[in-house]
RNA sequence: AGGCCGGUAGCUCAGUUGGUUAGAGCGCGCCCCUGAUAAGGGCGAGGUCGGAAGUUCGAGUCUUCUUCGGCCUACCA
């Protein structure tokens, strides 16, 4: 074939260019696509390819946190179930089985609530539900939750053992979790205590601090005086030394025994349970006597010439509020006079609460508010039974019973310790309308201190108190017999802190801040008074021994354990004591109390890691917000250790939370939440996770609109670079390859390039850092391939003959380009990624791949310095030819002929293998010219930086490549081979 | 109130042991291309590093205080 002759009409070469071809879509329609994805993952079924796959691998196990089966995912649990996947998949591309098992929280409060109001709306109270139908239709709720969020987790692309979480009621976790606790038992870390404890009666269970909030309530504050008991011993005063008379005058004074103490409180119902009042030794006190009383309308407790004591720095404000207009201090009173003083008890009247009301000194006591004084009910407050119990021997000496008496019931109404008047009483209304608001105690002990005179004034104030996490209800503080595992009996506070130090952290920070939680933690409550949870699965005997330490025990447990495993926790209430334990039961009892939650979370590693064939008995990681460091980080830590004495995880990971543009937390009163459910509809699924991607998650994760915008635009960006590539690599065949050393420097700096990448990146996976990751990644792709090797790659790749190996080294580098960051973006971009994994390999998936190799001899120091200074000397031409192209003198830098500076050039593109020429030495073998790499068509090395315009000289813009060119056609020579090629075909 | 942590361009992030005019990408403005085209390329304008004081020859980088924000704890009598 000759060449073809020159026509007339000059001919259109665009047909002969070889331009980037696919059908790939550069719009994603993420919301459309991603649920088909899901469907193609599930009919291939890849978790279980997955598993089959990595069989005899290295395990990786991160283990999951459970989130509470009830309502829908938020941005916090989505973000949280991303950044597991994200760690997840990439640790399964590195090559280990990185089997990620979800879980789910299902017993407790919340449900249980949710449960009782479906109830009560069929007019049904919670004492007319037999427990089992209630537990039942707690499991159907749970059942319902679970199902939810486990669509909306996939629907994120979270891959997982969804087909098989572990459940905290499926009845073999409930079992596992009994067990659990009878082996704490049995090691003597269980003991019975009886401890005032948040106690809510509305729900008439007890509280942990996290199932309370704080909010504002209106109270009732009294002052009231505890009267010097008269049959007490004489004061001895003990003076400085300096000035006996003043000591002996208040001697006398003192044991006139016709003076009060005044004690402050905002809860008067807890005025029938005190039984003693405190005082500090750091707080200067004085004997006043009242001189003159405001005028008022009502009556009054107290006269002209009463004497109280009162803290100095608060007798103004005590007198102020107490109608008290003047009054005269008569004598100091110090620590030591206030020991030696025993009261009576303002409600004193005939043998009703006819005892002695010890003073006892307490730490607690501030002189911040009040009197200076605290009223001390040990019943209820839980500085008070401190104070109570730590003076045992001063009570005894008293003759007082050390016991804490019991004056509330469950439903928060005085029980018949009290006076009959008081008893049946309730604190707070647990039905109807005025549901949570003061009962009828109050009241009536306000009215019973008016009567005995001892209420020198009420008032009302606001407050912020315990209330509720649920009924919003106010909770009380009150004395119940509970259940704790001891922190120091068997030293598991000495082993919890012994295992922080030998886990890892991310950030590091962590360690330091459960360390300090455990250090300062008190032991841990784990009973409930409840019906949704996992029982205390102990039998306590006549004279409160356990079950678990009779000889029997043994066989004991396997029978509950067996019931429980059978029945779930029904089998513990329903089985009879008989059938449990049949010989010597006589005065036994089974203990009705329910698990804290916490405590079933806690075992998770127990009866997930440690029961499933296909996961390790430890976790090498647990990841969870850095609110979990007083949660399930602790509660999985105190569990093991108590068990185990060891933690059942090797690392931690936590990240922040989730915040509006700026900074604010997300609550429904500012209107600034975000549901990922609206972003995946608008967005998809691969916005939100290139959001958590792209985010520092060990602090606060902002997200807002222009986020949001941000990454879809970071997306498009990545969508089409992939796009450019899978275009270019249209029919491409591994045969045409070329090896690296025929390579042009071009491409090998390329490969240098992603061998650094590559070696960077398992590092990254390892220590959990996808921002780094997502950015260096993002990076590459704008400024080093878009930016630089495409573009200048562009007229090989169009306008080199077809099979040139120029162009084919191009190729060559796509491909692996290629490979490379569809696998890396594929634990980020799960979606997008087996899209354009799949438009070159349909039907096979990017999640089944490894993270490919980049080889060691890509590696070319030298290379990429030279390139560097190329580089530059590309910044600099477009610079130079930016003012030309303001002027609308050169338009497209193909018009350019320049002149670059030599500096150090000259060796370098000796070394890199560019010649300075504007034409090929062998069209059909075009090899990189100065010009290619500047996209110019004339370049020269020179002395300064100079543009000419080719457009004024006689060089010819080639119809093909539209480089300007001297010389004879349309078309440059090399072009002219190409087209040739094309034509003989 | 206490403990821990953080506040670098409009946004997302880098800023090694304190050391030259504080970086990147996106966005924005202007320009080019029209053979990646609801794409691509180029140039440019934006921060004095939450605020104040201090240590130092020199601080985004150390100290103290302060402010704002987050998590946890406490808000009791």
């Amino acid at each position: 074939m000759t060449t073809a002759p020159s026509t007339p009409e000059p001919r259109d070469y665009r047909d002969t260019l070889f331009l980037p071809k696919t059908d790939f879509p550069m719009r994603a329609g993420l919301p459309k696509a991603e649920p088909k994805w899901i469907e193609f993952w599930n009919e291939q079924k890849l978790y279980q390819t997955l598993r089959e796959q990595s069989e005899g691998r290295e395990s990786y196990t991160l283990h999951d946190g459970p989130p509470y089966a009830n309502g829908h995912i938020h941005m916090g649990t989505a973000l949280n179930k991303i950044l597991k996947d994200l760690i997840n998949r990439s640790h399964q591309m590195l090559g280990l089985n990185a089997n990620y098992v979800p879980g789910w929280d299902c017993h407790g409060l919340p449900i249980e609530w949710k449960v009782e109001e479906e109830f009560r709306a069929k007019g049904k109270s919670k004492d007319d539900v037999k427990p089992s139908e209630f537990r039942a239709r707690c499991r159907e709720y749970a059942k319902q939750w679970v199902d939810v969020q486990s669509d909306e987790f996939q629907r994120l692309g979270v891959v997982g053992d969804w087909e098989n979480p572990y459940l905290t009621m499926r009845f073999e976790s409930e079992a596992v979790i009994c067990g659990e606790l009878l082996k704490i038992a049995q090691s003597g870390q269980l003991y019975r205590g009886s401890k005032p404890i948040m106690w809510s009666p509305v729900e008439q269970t007890a509280l942990a601090e996290a199932e309370v909030e704080y909010a504002d309530r209106k109270v009732s504050q009294i002052y009231v005086r505890f009267p010097v008991r008269k049959d007490t011993p004489n004061i001895v005063v003990v003076g400085d030394g300096a000035d006996i008379s003043p000591t002996i005058a208040k001697q006398n004074a003192l044991n006139e025994k016709d003076y009060s103490v005044v004690i402050w409180t905002t809860t008067p119902w807890t005025i029938p349970a005190n039984r003693a009042v405190s005082y500090s030794q750091s707080i200067r006190y004085g004997l006043y006597e009242i001189e003159e009383l405001e005028d008022v309308e009502f009556t009054l407790g107290q006269n002209i010439g009463d004497k109280l004591i009162v803290a100095d720095d608060l007798w103004e404000t005590v007198s102020k509020s107490s109608f008290i207009r003047s009054g005269k201090r008569l004598f100091e009173i110090n620590a030591a006079d206030l020991g030696q003083m025993v009261l009576d008890h303002p409600l004193r009247k005939g043998d009703d609460f006819n005892f002695p009301v010890p003073m006892l000194k307490g730490d607690h006591v501030t002189a911040d508010a009040g009197t200076g004084f605290v009223h001390t009910a040990p019943s209820h407050g839980e500085d008070d039974y401190m104070v109570w119990m730590s003076n045992g021997d001063k009570l005894v000496s008293l003759g007082i019973d050390p016991a804490v008496p019991m004056t509330l019931d469950d439903k928060g109404c005085y029980t018949d310790v009290m006076p009959e008047r008081f008893q049946g009483l309730d604190v707070i209304r647990t039905s109807g309308k005025k549901r949570g608001q003061d009962g009828k105690a109050n009241g009536e002990v306000i009215k019973a201190l008016v009567e005995s005179g001892n209420l020198l004034a009420r008032a009302p104030m606001t407050l912020r108190d315990a209330h509720s996490w649920r009924s919003k209800a106010p909770v009380i503080r009150r004395a119940t017999p509970q259940w704790f595992i001891s922190m120091s009996k068997e030293g598991l506070r000495d082993k919890a802190l012994a295992e922080i130090d030998k886990t890892q952290f991310w950030p590091d920070r962590g360690r330091n801040r459960i360390g300090a939680m455990v250090r300062d933690r008190p032991d841990w409550l784990i009973s409930r008074q409840r019906n949704w949870g996992v029982p205390i699965t102990l039998i306590v005997g006549p004279n409160g021994e356990l079950h678990t330490e009779r000889s029997d025990a043994d066989a004991i447990n396997a029978r509950i354990l067996e019931a429980v495993y059978h029945q779930g926790v029904d089998g513990w209430f329903e089985t009879p004591l008989d059938d449990l334990m049949p010989d010597n039961n006589a005065g036994w009892t089974k203990v009705t109390d329910i698990l804290d939650v916490w405590f079933d979370s806690g075992c998770t590693h127990a009866f997930c890691l440690k029961q499933r064939d296909d996961l390790p008995d430890r976790a090498d990681l647990y990841m969870e917000g850095s609110d979990q460091h007083r949660g399930w980080f602790q509660s999985s830590l105190m569990e093991s250790c108590a068990v185990y004495s060891e933690a059942p995880y090797k690392g931690i990971l936590t990240h922040g939370f989730v915040v509006d543009a700026k900074g604010l937390k997300m609550s429904k009163s500012l209107g600034n939440v975000m549901a990922p459910e609206d972003l995946i509809k608008k967005f998809g699924a691969d916005i939100v996770r290139l959001w958590v991607a792209s985010s520092d998650v060990t602090e606060e994760i902002r997200i807002s609109d222009e986020v949001i915008k941000t990454n879809t635009d970071s997306y498009r960006k990545l969508r089409n670079t992939l796009r450019y590539m899978i275009g270019a690599l249209d029919g491409y065949d591994d045969s045409e390859e070329v090896a690296y050393d025929d390579m042009p420097a071009l491409e090998r700096w390329v490969l240098h390039r992603l061998h650094e990448l590559g070696s960077e990146h398992e590092a990254l996976v390892r220590d959990h850092d996808h921002r780094t990751i997502f950015s260096k990644l993002f990076n590459f792709c704008t400024n080093d391939l878009s930016a630089f090797y495409f573009d200048i790659r562009k007229d090989a790749l169009y306008c080199d003959p077809l099979d040139s190996t120029r162009r084919r080294a191009c190729l060559t580098v796509m491909n692996a380009l290629f490979e490379r960051l569809t696998t890396w973006l594929a634990p980020i971009l799960c979606f997008t990624m087996e899209e354009v994994w799949q438009a070159r390999r349909p039907g096979t998936s990017v999640h089944l791949e490894t993270f490919r190799d980049c080889p060691e001899s890509w590696k070319d120091a030298a290379l990429f310095a030279q390139m560097a200074k190329v580089r530059t000397a590309r910044e600099l031409v477009n610079e130079t030819i930016e003012p030309l192209r303001r002027e609308k003198v050169i338009k497209s830098s193909l018009e350019a002929d320049v002149t670059v500076p030599d500096a150090g050039l000259d060796d370098a593109l000796f070394a890199l293998g560019i010649v300075i020429a504007n034409d090929y030495a062998i069209p059909a073998e075009p090899t990189d010219t100065l010009a290619d790499y500047l996209i110019v068509s004339s370049a020269a090395l020179g002395d300064a930086m100079s543009v000419a315009d080719l457009k004024e000289t006689d060089a010819k813009k080639c119809l093909r490549s539209w480089k300007y060119f001297y010389g004879d056609g349309e078309i440059t020579p090399r072009d002219a081979v190409a087209v040739e090629a094309l034509d003989a075909q």
